[in-house]
DNA sequence: CTTCACAGGTCAACGGTGTTGTCATAAGGT
DNA sequence: ACCTTATGACAACACCGTTGACCTGTGAAG
């Protein structure tokens, strides 16, 4: 075997498979995202991609090298869909707030293919455009550059981090997700205040709190964090 | 096939494999997590685990019902061994800097099993222990109690949500790790200014900052923001 | 002691996985 | 109409988790 992947832009000839289907870049990736979303991401396999795309598997290898690079198409189509009509408002708060809460409800959407791929780094077009993109709010804030760089790799990484968590509790089976609430219920809420006295004080308050993500909290206290941080630098120059 | 898995308090034949060795859940734990040391996390599999104790990988299924089992038991092994030592100082935002770096490296250590398991209340003794031992930490520090749950909340999350995502990166087989590093240097550390000038402005850093974990920048905020708070309450009262 | 139920180790098989070397063929430029 | 070659198909390899049937030695009961 000799270069199997050929670029895109180099692609002319469009040959059909012998179920007659014109394989390309877009329609895998669009299948693959499909195939996740109804039947899992375990359901995800060359295989299974190759049958669903009416392909052989080893066909899929003309275009990506092997299970990872398809991972990460998938991954930057799931970005490239979240960010596609966000505009910065020139509020820096503001904007990395509503970055972050959309990329967490965007993962809460596709929950299944976001535990996928939210731990790749993809190096590819939508990627690259949400770098850069943060980088700007913040140097434009006023963050010097190695500061700026400091608070985007820690709020990106804690909203990757946090859709992660989550989307992967929305992707459990109706039942356990019920059972794993259940346990604060049945099992925290009732332990005597003699052996653990600090859950049983506030019992009451980790009912209702865990049921929510607390990816908000954790979203406003590293943004205030960085505010402070802000003012400290101005302050001194 | 019947029931397979026997609960350990009930078992009493120590018959030995083919090979001389006597298997026991505690031996096939202490194996698993041995492999996972030596050989890469990817070295798990029950056929490798089986030949490394000397016993057909069948076997292991009269310990564990699937691998998801064994997984979760080693899981749980960690905490134990994470948590073990831990003593608090009184110092509150030491004590939970402690304990959050604690976490993650203890996941570290293990990607594998930290991954499957960061996702899942488990409602079982260390991690009881944990919680309370938190809240005390909170509220000793002067948090009121909704105040102490909701930070506590973002404090384990962000633990969590750091650990699995690190500790994924971590698990990926090398090659795929290799590629990750290198998308830095060799995709945007080149990108011109004119296209993307924040990239191209702080692309020196960006090389520099994205190979480290981001979670001790990120827990420091966290803690930063916890303390402002704190000062507030204070002030207020 | 001997007996004997059965826990638990073994074997073989099933159906799945990613990946690759080789081959066949139709598309597109000439 | 021809020729090149991109690209799809096929078959094979080495692995994976899991299971049902089988066999054997253990340990307790008589």
């Amino acid at each position: 075997m000799t270069e199997r992947v050929v670029p895109p832009a180099e692609r002319r000839r469009r040959r059909p498979t012998k179920q007659g289907v014109v394989l390309s870049e877009e329609l895998i990736v669009a299948t693959a995202l499909r195939l996740i979303e109804e039947h899992g991401a375990e359901a995800l396999s060359v295989r299974r991609l190759g049958r669903a795309l009416g392909a052989d598997p080893s066909s899929l290898y003309r275009y990506f090298r092997h299970t990872d690079d398809l991972l990460l198409a998938v991954a930057d189509e799931l970005i490239g869909r979240t960010l596609r009509d966000w505009r910065p408002t020139g509020d820096w708060r503001a904007d990395l707030r509503d970055l972050g809460l959309r990329v967490h409800s965007g993962a809460l959407g596709h929950p299944r293919a976001a535990v996928l791929s939210a731990y790749r780094v993809t190096g590819r077009v939508h990627e690259i455009q949400a770098v850069e993109t943060i980088l700007g709010v913040l140097r434009g804030a006023g963050f010097p550059d190695p500061e700026a760089v400091r608070v985007y790799h820690a709020f990106v990484d804690q909203a990757l981090a946090f859709s992660a968590l989550d989307a992967a509790g929305a992707a459990l089976p109706k039942p356990a997700r019920d059972a794993e609430n259940a346990v604060w219920q049945a099992t925290y809420a009732r332990l005597p205040a003699g052996t653990h006295p600090n859950i049983a004080a506030t019992a009451r308050h980790l009912v209702a709190d865990m049921r929510h993500s607390s990816y908000p909290t954790a979203l406003e206290m590293l943004l205030s964090a960085a505010e402070a941080r802000l003012f400290e630098i101005r302050g001194r120059a």
